[in-house]
DNA sequence: GCCGCTGTTTAAGCGTGTCTAAAAATCAAC
DNA sequence: GTTGATTTTTAGACACGCTTAAACAGCGGC
């Protein structure tokens, strides 16, 4: 006798299928409309028709909406689903670095592998080890239990703001080794305070000034640098 | 150009098949001669074709000893792996257990998942934070970093004990929840001292003293509890 | 030494997740 | 609107890890 109507018990999805969640997950935020299957595969560092095999497969299972020819977006049971993996993912990233002592470029490759051991209890006994933290070492906030995801600071990225404007780095949107390893040596640090001084428009570069020393900032950099804007 | 000699670059191992080597890990233990077939399907709770598949494969690769109808044994190789499986799991029970409190009868389980990341310096860094535990909450010991397990306890089955001797609980050899609910219901309880008070020819079921109270415990729980013996 | 039981292996098939190569659809340009 | 470049999908293949069913080996009883 099955509950004809409700939430129907869910088959616990694979790592693999997870992954492409959150994947769609992180892309669908930083575009909007549909997630094409290039983007997927790119991001997946997989071949686009592995992508589409997988869209194929979680519309069946009823995690997105996918139309050939025109990608897929997350479905709401897919979000749900997007949201706990991003939890996770972030909560290890956290314990990697506050409890284990990690680097921050060196913990998004072992939360890669921790994400996919699907235990609520497991999850939310970290979150409490952890003392419920609302950030993960790279800035992002963490989704709450019941999965909802709000973030007062309502960063933007560094690249769209004006000369002038001032505001406090708060995370980052690509969490590379490269990346962050750059942020390491130029001593771009998450809290400081950061005021942008001058635009130059030919190469989008900015020149912004950090306490008391003035940096330059290429396009490439200033597009992952995400900013709490304080006036 | 590769080394012809010396250790060659191994493969990462798949999740099943670290299993199946613990698996044999610890069916070795508890016998002596080749493991068989049978045995490893039961403890893995699949299929004898299934368990024969493993073994050819873990064969083919290098990792047992493996002769048609005759059973399976590790190889030197396949012992470094099974002892290093082992020993992330073992960490792991004692972070899920003194970290995140949970009770010794949920640990496996949960452990079971993380002991597959397969990164040494996480392992390491999880047992430095841990203090560079011994033994796991089951009272097993918990191999070093290089492999090596040594247990000056010398634990035995209580089973193997005779009236009059004198020892003290150490450890499990079953790790399920049904026997450790036994247990913490029956407040058997780890370094408890415990003394054989008389034998049960009949059933092997044995009376012991634990402090001020008797309690007679049956073959199925003696073989279970691990002592060492004190005189 | 043969018989049959138990244990084991092989054979065939299925789902997952990936690939390459080829076919098809979309979209922008003209 | 047809064309051509780009993107996407299909088709066929493969490794893994499991299944069931059938064939086979080993070994004790007679």
């Amino acid at each position: 006798m099955e509950p004809a109507s409700a939430a129907i018990a869910q088959k616990p999805l694979t790592a693999s299928e997870e992954n492409y969640l959150k994947c769609l997950y992180v892309l669908e935020q930083s575009q909007n409309g549909p997630v094409h299957t290039n983007d997927v595969a790119a991001y997946m560092h997989t071949k686009a028709s592995s992508a589409t095999d997988m869209m194929q497969r979680l519309s069946k299972k009823g995690y997105v909406h996918y139309r050939a020819y025109h990608g897929a977006t997350l479905s709401e049971q897919g979000n749900e689903a997007a949201v706990q993996v991003v939890r996770r993912h972030r909560l290890w990233e956290t314990f990697l670095h506050r409890k284990l002592r990690f680097r921050w470029d060196e913990i998004h490759a072992l939360a890669d592998q921790l994400e996919h051991i699907a235990s609520p209890v497991l999850t939310d006994r970290l979150d409490a080890f952890l003392d419920h933290p609302k950030y993960d070492p790279h800035g992002e906030p963490i989704p709450s239990a019941t999965g909802a995801v709000n973030d007062p600071r309502n960063p933007v990225p560094l690249s769209t703001l004006q000369a002038g404007n001032i505001g406090r780095i708060v995370a980052v949107s690509d969490h590379s080794q490269d990346f962050l390893k750059y942020l390491e040596t130029t001593n771009l640090i998450l809290g400081s305070r950061i005021e942008v001084n001058r635009l130059q428009a030919f190469d989008g570069s900015m020149h912004v000034q950090l306490a008391v020393r003035e940096v330059v900032l290429s396009e490439k950099v200033t597009e992952r640098l995400l900013i709490e804007v304080l006036h």
